[in-house]
DNA sequence: GGATTTTACTTGACTAGTCAACTATCGGCA
DNA sequence: TGCCGATAGTTGACTAGTCAAGTAAAATCC
């Protein structure tokens, strides 16, 4: 998280003009997400002391209710292998937002709670990410959004 | 790198309803780029036998030609920051695909040159990679691009 | 021409993603 | 009942991104 957002912008102007319209495409869907990405991180990491993984994490554990989610459905939840959630949740439960304990029924399973502390961090971050996430589509009208949806679903469900 | 791809999709049948059309437009453009990045480290990773991030250094000293470019202008081209840059540079040349040695002029700079070996190691996938740019967003037609491009451009730029 | 500021990195420490290999436990089944 | 394969998670080692702080060589200023 440092000034990266402005040389993003100016990675454009350096780069020699395209093979063809669709390498142009890949790059504008590459930079545009890089950028909501660095801002959305940004936000978080300011405000919440803590990453936005983290973050993520805590929310969806915030969805899972009290008695929590073991480990590995936290992670089929997320753009993450395994190995890196344990010491992700680990972090977490240094800094006292999570609470881990085995699975009674099922000595293999861990599960996963956020704590009140958790909660309220959460609940701080809210209102000014949600106001975010509608800004960083603000610049497109109804239709528009339509469309984009439309299209990157397009991109995502066609890929091999 | 790892059998992630198909989670992916699978991260949007497991979201919640969105609170609106704008927060399911971001979370599509977030998926579809990674879907895209995942799919380029593994062919770069598979068949390179260096990182996406180092194939990525290696095209922009290939371009910059024999006299090479100082550290800093190559981190100008991409989205990190210097630190990494230094370390990434470091490995490379440990894999002797580039070399680095002071400037005479300016000793404070460090000029990186691509070797031999790394022009043929770029030679070897240029054409798997540039076809796949083309597959990437082969599913949408000539007028889909140029909305495509036209819609992630807006939505980069509009960011504050 | 010597002090100060700027520039171009470099290093250290931490978070994170990824692969391979390992442990503990569970569920079946002979 | 005791073994066997599958499941849940952990650990180690490496690559990478990021911030803060440091070094060395210009460039600038007085």
């Amino acid at each position: 998280m440092d000034a990266k957002a402005p040389t993003v912008a100016e990675a454009i102007r350096q780069t020699k003009p395209f093979a063809s319209k669709r390498q142009e495409g890949l790059l504008a869907l590459v930079l545009a997400a890089e950028t909501v990405r660095w801002r959305f991180a940004q936000l978080v990491e300011s405000r919440g002391e803590v990453t936005a993984q983290q973050y993520n994490v805590l929310r969806i554990l915030r969805g899972a209710g009290a008695e929590g989610l073991p480990t590995l459905s936290i992670v089929e939840r997320m753009i993450e292998n395994a190995p890196g959630i344990t010491r992700l949740i680990a972090r977490l439960e240094a800094k006292g937002l999570v609470g881990r304990n085995r699975s009674a029924g099922d000595r293999r399973q861990v599960f996963c709670r956020i704590t009140p502390r958790g909660l309220a961090k959460l609940k701080a971050l809210d209102a000014v990410l949600n106001q975010i996430d509608e800004d960083a589509l603000g610049c497109l009208n109804e239709n528009e959004v339509a469309t984009f949806i439309r299209l990157l679903n397009k991109v995502r469900i066609h890929q091999p």
